[in-house]
DNA sequence: GCTTTCTTGACTATTAAAGTCGACAAACTT
DNA sequence: AAGTTTGTCGACTTTAATAGTCAAGAAAGC
């Protein structure tokens, strides 16, 4: 539920915990916003924006890579290559970047349409309220923050740095 | 951020990409639920909650051995042992339940905290205030489920089953 | 043709979480 | 008091998703 910080400066692996996001994903989510600063200004070399943010380079190709499939960024190749946006930053939403990066998995997510007999979560039927307003809860946020959004609590320099 | 269901019946290990909730703190999520179900008839036994949420039996003894600590179960050994509520299902909730389970992970949750030099997340303090709402919306509905509105959920069979 | 940069798929590594084991200590039975 | 039953506890092993890497290839521009 929070993130953990007392394995930095350099920590691999998973938070610990019931992490609320992979590390690829705040990676995928941190490379967009990097990406954002540059809105119309030419593609972003995957270098860069792994420096910038701190994503091991090769992993991050791995990311963006997958990104293109989201309709949110395109890519050109070449010296002046890099990656791009292709929707401004106040017309992406969190959301739609995490629908996108969770769009394979079961998009039901409930134990409850499960037949019965396969069923070993005996409780969990009586949990399913919960977790369904929770998830809606999330997305809310989500929903709510665009990355222009992010880009301004960054200039209006609310917390560190 | 959903409940996998594609590995069952028997799936071991992790749920998928940024799952809400580990295993073994829904199986102590389970085992508080079953334990209400019988509040004030004595202690169940941890092989009885164990088939009854299908549970495995020597992973539970750890959890609810764990559990002991935080006030809200206790344990008798012997022929008529087992586990027991010391607080009544209406006055017990989720929230209780999540915090006890979490209390050894970092409660700042923020590397906005984190000295600057250190600090390889540029990016993160824009995001700081969203992960902020998120914590909150999530211990939001945490604090209002009891678990005595799981058990009514259950009696209302809403659900399967 | 040379360099740069993205592309692609397969590959390996890491590590938290999950699960197990066995000797022991209470509590009750007869 | 001997013998069950059941919880206790610490150390241990296993698992599998996530994380991260590699190397050969294909556009794009100079």
């Amino acid at each position: 539920m929070t993130i953990k910080v007392d394995k930095l400066p350099y920590f691999k692996g998973q938070e610990s915990d019931a992490m609320l996001i992979t590390k690829k994903n705040q990676y995928a989510l941190r490379a967009i916003f990097e990406l954002a600063k540059y809105n119309g200004k030419g593609p972003q070399k995957i270098s860069e924006i792994a420096k910038a943010q701190a994503i091991p380079e090769k992993f991050l190709e791995v990311i963006l890579n997958q990104l293109k499939g989201s309709g949110l960024v395109d890519s050109k190749r070449g010296f002046y290559g890099g990656y791009y946006l292709i929707r401004s930053p106040e017309k992406i939403t969190v959301g739609d970047i995490m629908r996108f990066l969770e769009r394979d998995i079961d998009p039901i997510g409930c134990v409850a349409l499960v037949p019965e007999t396969n069923c070993p979560f005996k409780g969990d039927c009586a949990f399913f309220p919960m977790w369904n307003k929770i998830k809606a809860a999330i997305f809310n946020v989500y929903d709510e923050t665009t990355i222009q959004n992010l880009l301004d609590n960054e200039s209006a320099d609310v917390n560190c740095q």
